[in-house]
DNA sequence: CGCCGTATTGAGCGCTCTCAACGAGGGTGG
DNA sequence: CCACCCTCGTTGAGAGCGCTCAATACGGCG
């Protein structure tokens, strides 16, 4: 019988868990944070910024959730990741000196914290600590991501979705919960699972009849997550 | 009409072009590769490594070419990338104190530099410009990564395979031809593309019919990039 | 109450996979 | 040197998954 903290240990290969820490950081540092941090509100369903802009600073997300998601040349959207309370994000194409790979939209009213282009930079070449930080946490992010490709390139829609559903369910859930309601747009979670909103319909569908999940209204809330996790087979 | 240049630029956002440099370290950096290095011959079809080992140390590709591949729990295999001269790799997991989340063996008879596990964190903890290369080309290959989730998620295997090809012409061409020989087995190129080598071999003639590529017993030799580039869809 | 955005359901088609047979080429042993 | 084998690649047929298009249902809001 595998245990649900096995379970969420094997998640951990495909989701960012633990990104950079401001709380570890050296007092110094943690300063600058909140002196050079300019507060934003992000209403739900504004654009934060959009791929091909210029990166202007970097971002912490103190309250809410976000999408990141790509649009492509055809108009389809691939949602990439979801962001939540304490995941800190934007400094990436400020470091590699690109423009913004994707886009970001509040999913809820969000509460951000802005640090500019410069005082991000200035704070990087100083600190050892934050820059060792973002290292392990870029390293750690890129076996997910590789371990993204290989699902999204050999798995069909089932094993996809019952992915996506675990991975939205640590992301929704409360520090104590261990089952949270997920409350993502269809359209969203068909972009996330990489299908059509239909699909994703008929797919709900038959994981209700499954027992694996239940609806109420448009949440959907897990009702069987190791039967979900042996249907998305990943080992 | 779209440049080569143009294309080549593009294709930067799927393939890593340019990861850290060892030439462009300080000379004591250098030094310590060097000194610390010792060298491997790998015969082809031999492993390097497997998917879940502990990382030993780094290595640096001096002649030949590898892939990396993950292995999914019913046998599927998923090619993630090829390495070629000059390429480092095998660091990402011992920053983040991971195992393995992928396999590497050679495809031609390869040399390679080895550079021990305590040696590299030595290293990588005196020298900022190394962990600062690291950051840099780390922030980069997340763009690739994101940019190939979203081509697995949303294109068919007709966008795939010209995209693959693309890469691969990178990858096999010689510092001045425009054009290489692509010698990957058809077993290889299926799950590079994520396909099977029977739809892979029936997309082989579709390009050749349409004149994109031509064949010599395995090799593939691309004749038209403008057309596959087209293909391919990324914008 | 009607409207508009969102979700569901149905039908049909096309892409890609699987299974199976066949062909080609390279290496090995007689 | 040739016959055989083994691996690799190609080709064909059929099935099924997932997409598109279209119609219908639902639900919040003015």
């Amino acid at each position: 019988m595998i245990s649900k903290e096995q379970i969420k240990n094997s998640l951990k290969r495909f989701h960012f868990y633990s990104g950079i820490q401001i709380e570890v950081l050296p007092a110094s540092e943690r300063e600058a944070f909140k002196k050079f941090g300019k507060k934003i509100i992000l209403l739900r369903r504004k654009i934060l910024f959009k791929q091909g802009s210029f990166p202007t600073g970097i971002f912490v997300l103190k309250s809410g959730k976000l999408k990141v998601y790509q649009t492509n040349s055809d108009g389809s959207i691939q949602v990439l990741f979801i962001y939540t309370v304490g995941d800190v994000f934007g400094y990436r194409p400020i470091l590699s000196n690109d423009y913004q790979p994707a886009s970001v939209a509040a999913l809820e009213d969000c509460e951000l914290l802005f640090i500019d282009r410069k005082n991000f930079i200035n704070l990087i070449v100083k600190s050892i600590s934050l820059s060792n930080q973002l290292l392990i946490s870029l390293s750690r992010e890129f076996t997910v991501l590789t371990n993204r490709i290989t699902l999204f390139a050999q798995r069909g829609i089932k094993e996809r979705f019952a992915i996506v559903l675990l991975i939205l369910n640590e992301k929704y859930r409360s520090e104590k919960e261990s089952i949270s309601e997920i409350t993502l747009s269809r359209t969203d979670l068909a972009n996330f699972v990489g299908t059509s909103v239909e699909s994703l319909s008929r797919m709900i569908n038959v994981f209700k009849t499954k027992k694996l999940i239940k609806t109420e209204g448009k949440k959907i809330v897990i009702e069987n997550i190791r039967e979900l996790y042996l249907l998305s087979a990943i080992d």
